[in-house]
RNA sequence: GGUCCCAUCGUCUAGUGGUUAGGACACAAGCUUUUCAAGCUUGGAACCGGAGUUCAAUUCUCCGUGGGAUCACCA
């Protein structure tokens, strides 16, 4: 069973989050591993929001899931609201009732409010239910333990199990990726579209993702929702390398896809069977790679917004200086205040314009020979005022030469090389900063 | 506890009945045009254990061990 084959009918698969909080990496890397089995197989992708509990069910985190999906670019071809499909759960509960397949049970409700409520209850065949997992194989369970579960608060009330079965059948759906954590829950969805004689669809159970301590991902231990990592100026595409190559690896040594690139490579057999845990620095080393692929233009208008109050031609000619120091464009609030010494002039401090045992006097010599030579420099080309500059600290020393002029010009002990601090602070200013250092200097 | 799933560097993984077990992240060292960042080079780092099958097991089988999931009138 490999998705390299071709199927017969065409593939339907689905992504059915419930709208009962705000999701995270975890829930989606389901919805892409859906996603790109259905693109890779010129199928069908549907978004189905399992909203049959009115109580916790939020229209807030409905929309969420859209923004996420819309977000990473994830496109459904179709859209279905489980609650909005309560007629027909209602019409196969009775089906199930009047073939004595399910029954009305009269119980307390287990509210504690002491009412007797009328529940549904699958009449279980007790018998061992045995499917092919597309991913692990051959998976067998006797259902006798399950007892004859509850598949309805009401016969207007259907829960998880029914709405499920009834739905992916209603649906079309052909193939269901979804979480190892639902494997348990595969043998009584399989009971019931027995007795509705609907047919099994194909199940795939994808490992899970774990947190750091081994345990499912959850919003407790600091699992974020997708669209946290959107304000945090990450790009789509690298959360969708990342999440899709934990339990997914095409084999070879490539490290970075887009997602055409994914649905092209995607193979069910090459899913892990294993589960995974999250690894942060990588999603950064990954974002700051696909940050890399995107044209000058694109970072510069991301750009922009940070420093919004530079002017143009001087943020274009500190724009790679700027992306070296991200891994996500989130910290270009932090480099905005590391970089302020390029906006506004500062005034160093004696004691980091000093060099090691070098007198005030040879240091004052030093940038006052940087100054004579400002005129021959060619300041649109940082490469051409290395060669210059650097020839002459190479010659007197590279230390005491360098790294005065680099606090003449920032201000500070940590910056970019004093040569592209020329570049981007340009003649006028640099010249203005220098002699501004040896009035400092001389006092 | 019952049931089920899983097992290659710290993490994500490639891979094979015979390999120096490969890559990436992270880490360490060195280099580069002082510092920071970036980049480059190098390095340390793994087949859970035991039995069986076999000339040969990391790979196949079984048993352990370990980890995880699940046992709702949630999904």
């Amino acid at each position: 069973m490999s998705d390299n084959i071709s199927y017969t009918s065409k593939i339907v698969t689905r992504f059915a989050p419930s709208p009962t909080g705000l999701l995270h990496l975890g829930n989606y890397r389901t919805a892409v591993f859906a996603y790109l089995f259905a693109r890779k197989n010129d199928g069908e992708f549907i978004l189905r929001i399992e909203d049959t509990d009115r109580e916790r069910s939020k229209k807030e985190f409905e929309d969420n899931i859209l923004e996420s999906l819309e977000w990473l670019g994830l496109k459904y071809d179709k859209f279905f609201r489980q609650s909005e499909n309560i007629e027909r759960h209602t019409f196969y509960l009775n089906k199930l009732i009047s073939e004595g397949k399910a029954y009305i049970s009269k119980e307390e409700a287990k509210d504690g409010s002491g009412v007797i409520k009328e529940i549904v209850r699958f009449k279980n065949p007790n018998k061992v239910v045995v499917f092919n997992d597309l991913i692990r194989g051959s998976i067998a369970t006797d259902t006798t333990d399950l007892e004859d579960f509850v598949i309805a608060k009401s016969i207007t009330e259907p829960l998880f199990h029914l709405a499920v079965v009834v739905d992916d059948f209603e649906e079309g759906i052909t193939h269901i990726l979804r979480g190892e954590d639902h494997i348990p829950n595969t043998p009584r969805q399989m009971l019931i579209q027995e007795a509705l004689g609907f047919p099994h669809p194909n199940y795939a159970h994808l490992p899970l993702v774990l947190s750091p301590d081994r345990t499912k991902l959850s919003k407790r231990k600091g699992a974020l929702p997708v669209t946290s990592y959107k304000d945090k100026g990450y790009l789509p595409s690298a959360i969708l390398n990342f999440i899709a190559l934990i339990g997914f690896n095409p084999g070879g040594e490539k490290e970075i896809f887009t997602l055409d690139e994914l649905v092209n490579v995607f193979d069910m057999l090459k899913i892990q069977k294993g589960s995974a845990i999250l690894n942060e620095e990588k999603l950064n080393w990954t974002n700051k790679e696909h940050i890399k692929l995107e044209s000058k233009e694109e970072q510069f208008a991301i750009i922009k917004k940070y420093f919004n109050d530079y002017d143009d031609e001087l943020l274009k000619k500190l724009q790679i200086t700027i992306i070296e120091r991200i891994t996500h464009y989130g910290e270009l609030s932090e480099v905005v205040n590391e970089f302020s010494y390029f906006k506004e002039r500062e005034t160093p401090v004696l004691e980091k314009l000093l060099w090691k045992e070098t007198t005030k006097e040879n240091i004052i010599k030093h940038l006052n020979y940087i100054l004579s030579m400002m005129d021959t420099l060619n300041f649109s080309n940082v490469e051409k005022i290395k060669e210059v500059v650097y020839a002459y600290a190479n010659e007197n020393g590279k230390g005491e030469v360098l790294s005065p002029l680099r606090v003449s010009l920032s201000t500070r002990d940590k910056s970019p090389d004093p040569f592209m601090l020329l570049y981007v602070l340009g003649k006028e200013e640099s010249i203005i900063r220098i002699k501004n250092a040896i009035n400092i200097l001389s006092s």
